[in-house]
DNA sequence: GAGCCGATGAGCCTTCGTCAGTACGAGTAC
DNA sequence: GTACTCGTACTGACGAAGGCTCATCGGCTC
C-alpha cells in the first residue's frame, strides 16, 4: 500500500493512458506499468481495462480512485502544512490552565496570538488538580501549562505576576459595610469551598490556617464561577481570584487585608517552539497584580 | 512523501514512544526510528520532541498528524473497496442512454440492480447524438451504451427488443377520431422534430421518407418530453417512443400503421465485468415491445 | 548501576527505475 | 486485401536506492 502507487493510478485514470501518465510523473512508461500491475496483483482486482487506445477504470477501479484521490490529497496537504510550519507559526497549540488563574489574562493572550498568527490553533484544558496537571506537562503533551505556584513546581518556570484575591460574601452581609475585609472577622463563617486537590482550596486553607482559622465548609464546588454564585446567595462565604467575579457582582467582593495573592507560573518544555515562545511572551505582557510577598520560589 | 512514514508518524504519536510503536507494528525500533527522522529531514519540520520518556508531538506534528490520519484512512478505505469488488458487486457503473430509449425499462433495470447490489453505483448520461455516444464507447469511459440501432452498430451490440412509436396529436386533431394512425393521413401537417443528429429525428424522417412525405419542421426540441408537450398544445405533430408518452396524455397518442418500431440495442465492453453483464441480463428481462420487422443488424 | 529510551552504522534484501526489445491492434496507402 | 506505420502496453535484465534487521552506543530516570 505505497501512495506511489495511488499517485500513478490516479494519473493514469486521469490521462487515460500509460504512456501519458508517464510522461505527467517524469517516469519511464514501464514504470508505470509495473506499478498497476504491482497494484492490481496487491489488491487481486483490475482496476483498468485495457483497450488498444488505453487504460480505462473498471467498475470498482472507479469506486477504488475516489477513495484514493482523497487519500493523496490529504497526504499532500499535510505535507503543505508541516512545510508551512518551518516558515510561518503553523499547528494546534494545547495549553493547559489551572482552574481560576489567569482567566482574566489567558484570553487576552490568546486574543493576540490568533491575531499575530491566524494559521494556529489554540486548545485549552482547564483542570483543578494540581497533580493531575503536572502528569500532563510531565507526560509533554501540553505545549504551556498556567498553574499556581507550589512547592514542588519546576525550578525553569517563568513567574508571569500574582492572582490578588477578594472574598465574596451574600448580600447584606455585616462586612460588606467596610472597605475591606480584614480575615480575623470571618472568624465562624460557613466557607463554600474548591474541590480537595485543587489549588484553589490550597491557597484557602493556607491563608485561614495562617491566620489561625479552621473553616467551616458547607460546600465545595470545582469552579470560580459557582463559588461566586453561590457565596452572592448567602450559602457562606468565599476566596476568589479578583479577576473571577463577574461584572455585576462587584459590589459583594471585598479585598482582604493582609492581602492575599498568589503566584502564577507558566510551565513551558526545555526546547520551547517558537509558537510556545510567543504565548508566553504575550502572558508576560498582560496585565498582572503585584506580588504581595517576595516569591519563594 | 511515502504512507510507511505517515503510518509511522501515527504510530508513535499514538503509543508515545517509538519503541512501542515498532512493536505495535511489527518492526524493529531502528526501522521507525529511521522513518521518523527521514520525514522530518524531508519536511524541514521537527514533528516530536524527544522527552526522555519517548516522543511526544511538537505544535506543527500535530496539524500534520491530522491531515496524516485522513490521508492513512483514506488509503486503507480505498483498499478496502477494492479488495470488496474482488468478492460483491462494488464500484460505479456508469451508464449512458441515448435520449428516448429505453426510458421505461432502463430505470426498472436500474432499480432491480440496486436491490441486489446495493454498493453498485449507477451514473447515467442521456445522450441524443449518436456520434458522440459511439465516441464515448470508443474511449471507453462506459459500461454499457443504451441505443437505437443503426448502419454503424457494432456487430457484437445485444438487440434488447424494440421501441414501439407513436404519434402525438394537438387536442381536438382530426384524427384523434381513429384508434390509429395511417402514416399517409399526415401528409400535410406540420411537425415537431428532434435534434438534427440525434436517432429519433433519424427514424422519424426515415419513416416519413419510406411513406412518400416530406416533413414541414416547425420547431426541433432535445427531449421527447418537449415534443409530446408541444404536440398536445397543438404546435404540430410529433413521432416517440410510446414510453415516452406522459401519463394523463395517453389520449392525445395514436399507435401508427404500419407500426413504427425500432431495434434498441446494448453496447459492453468486451471482457465484460460482472456488474456490467448483470445490468446487461436485468435490461434483458425488462417488457420491450415485439419486433415489427427482422432485425437487419 | 540497572533499565528504559532513542540514535547510529553495517549488511542484506526488496523494490523502483531505466533501457532495450516484444506483442498486439488501428488506421492508411497501395 | 495486404503491408506498413504508428500507437498502445508488456516483459526481462540490470543498476541504484531505500527499507529492514542486528548489534551497539549515548542519555536519562529511578
Amino acid at each position: 500500500m505505497s501512495l506511489r502507487q495511488y499517485e500513478y493510478a490516479l494519473a493514469v485514470a486521469e490521462e487515460g493512458s500509460v504512456t501519458a501518465a508517464a510522461e505527467l510523473l517524469r517516469v519511464a512508461q514501464p514504470s508505470v506499468s509495473q506499478q498497476i500491475r504491482g497494484l492490481e496483483r496487491e489488491l487481486g482486482v483490475q482496476l483498468f481495462a485495457r483497450t488498444p487506445t488505453g487504460l480505462v477504470p473498471t467498475v470498482v477501479g472507479r469506486a477504488f480512485l475516489r477513495e484514493a484521490e482523497i487519500a493523496v490529497r490529504a497526504a499532500r496537504r499535510a505535507r503543505a502544512t508541516a512545510r508551512a510550519g518551518a516558515d510561518e507559526l503553523v499547528g494546534e497549540l494545547v495549553v493547559a490552565v489551572q482552574m481560576g488563574f489567569g482567566t482574566r489574562q489567558l484570553p487576552g493572550a490568546l486574543g493576540a496570538l490568533r491575531r499575530r498568527f491566524p494559521r494556529l490553533e489554540v486548545t485549552v484544558f482547564e483542570e483543578p488538580s494540581h497533580a493531575e496537571l503536572e502528569r500532563l506537562c510531565r507526560r509533554g503533551v501540553l505545549n504551556l501549562a498556567l498553574m499556581a505556584a507550589c512547592e514542588r513546581s519546576p525550578a525553569d518556570a517563568h513567574h508571569l505576576g500574582d492572582e490578588g484575591f477578594v472574598v465574596v460574601l451574600g448580600a447584606g452581609h455585616r462586612l460588606l459595610a467596610a472597605d475591606r475585609v480584614e480575615l480575623g472577622d470571618l472568624e465562624g463563617e460557613p466557607w463554600v469551598r474548591f474541590d480537595r486537590d485543587s489549588a484553589l482550596d490550597a491557597v484557602l486553607l493556607k491563608v485561614l490556617r495562617e491566620h489561625g482559622l479552621t473553616p467551616n465548609t458547607v460546600a465545595r464546588v470545582s469552579q470560580t464561577a459557582t463559588a461566586v454564585r453561590w457565596a452572592a446567595q448567602g450559602l457562606g462565604v468565599t476566596l476568589v481570584p479578583a479577576s473571577a467575579v463577574p461584572r455585576g457582582q462587584e459590589h459583594l467582593a471585598r479585598p482582604v487585608f493582609p492581602v492575599v495573592s498568589h503566584p502564577v507560573l507558566a510551565v513551558v518544555r526545555h526546547g520551547a517552539d517558537p509558537a510556545e515562545s510567543a504565548l508566553l511572551e504575550l502572558l508576560r505582557k498582560e496585565p498582572w497584580a503585584e506580588s504581595a510577598f517576595p516569591v519563594p520560589f
